[in-house]
DNA sequence: TTAATTGCAAACGGTTTGCCACGTT
DNA sequence: AACGTGGCAAACCGTTTGCAATTAA
């Protein structure tokens, strides 16, 4: 949790952050965009990290996908899109599948809740572990 | 992760375990499983109620709804459904919108993944939180 | 019999936080 | 100057695991 409702400031290690996150499609944790970032900021802390992170999610500028008592994955995309998640390999990426507009009101009506959004994940094999798997075909 | 593929077994603690899941609806989390458990069975340690929902769900008995760096919550009905989450007292419910029957395949189709399942989790506010908040319009 | 399971308690690992110096505004 | 932020390191907390004893099959 953020300190407190307050003016966010910009500072560098900040700036370096989102833009590094900006800089892929990957959808990083945590522990990866640390190490990244102490290539040019080779003091930044973890506690850093994890609390620009937080604040920029509560600008709302980044997305935070939580996976579980797996680590957590940010996004700089905060557009509204859906992800595939390979069960093999763990990777996560975007898929581009048609939103349903109506799903929230759908889920409104249905619920009473008063939605705000929603989350999709599809899970499969990516076709890297596919090709993988085919080609080893030891495992099990 | 379980120790082994191998032939589970039997036990009081498990039995005890899953009816109690599956006399709920509330997806309840390991700790609420547990403090409810050492009611009836007051010797249970943690690592067995961890243990046996590894193992439950391995079996596909159960099913595991990992929520972010908060703690997972566990379902008996593994039959696809999908859920709402409150944002403001955390519930978790179970809500009835069609099931896209066909968002898998349309899911494989744009990704090339071998899609074997999907999670849609709609976000937003219970009608008991929406009251209190239209009661007691203190905070913020 | 014998391998899976249990209780216990310690270890893990990702995330958070207290402290105080520092730098943005 | 005021207060949000940084670095550091310890604390947190849900979950996992090693071990020796127990028990289901």
């Amino acid at each position: 949790m953020i300190p407190n409702k307050a003016t966010y400031r910009t500072t560098p290690q900040k700036k370096a952050l989102l833009s590094l996150l900006r800089s892929t499609k990957a959808h990083p944790t945590a522990a990866w965009l640390f190490d990244r970032l102490r290539l040019e900021m080779p003091d930044v802390s973890q506690g850093t990290v994890y609390r620009n992170l937080s604040v920029l999610a509560e600008e709302g500028v980044i997305r935070v996908l939580r996976n579980g008592s797996a680590q957590d994955r940010f996004d700089a995309d905060v557009s509204e899109h859906y992800h595939v998640i390979c069960e093999s390999c763990g990777k996560v990426e975007d898929i581009s599948v048609n939103v349903r507009t109506d799903a929230n009101s759908e889920a409104e009506r249905a619920s009473g809740y008063e939605i705000h959004s929603h989350r999709l994940d599809f899970y499969g094999v990516c076709p890297d572990c596919q090709r993988r798997a085919a080609v080893g075909d030891d495992a099990e």
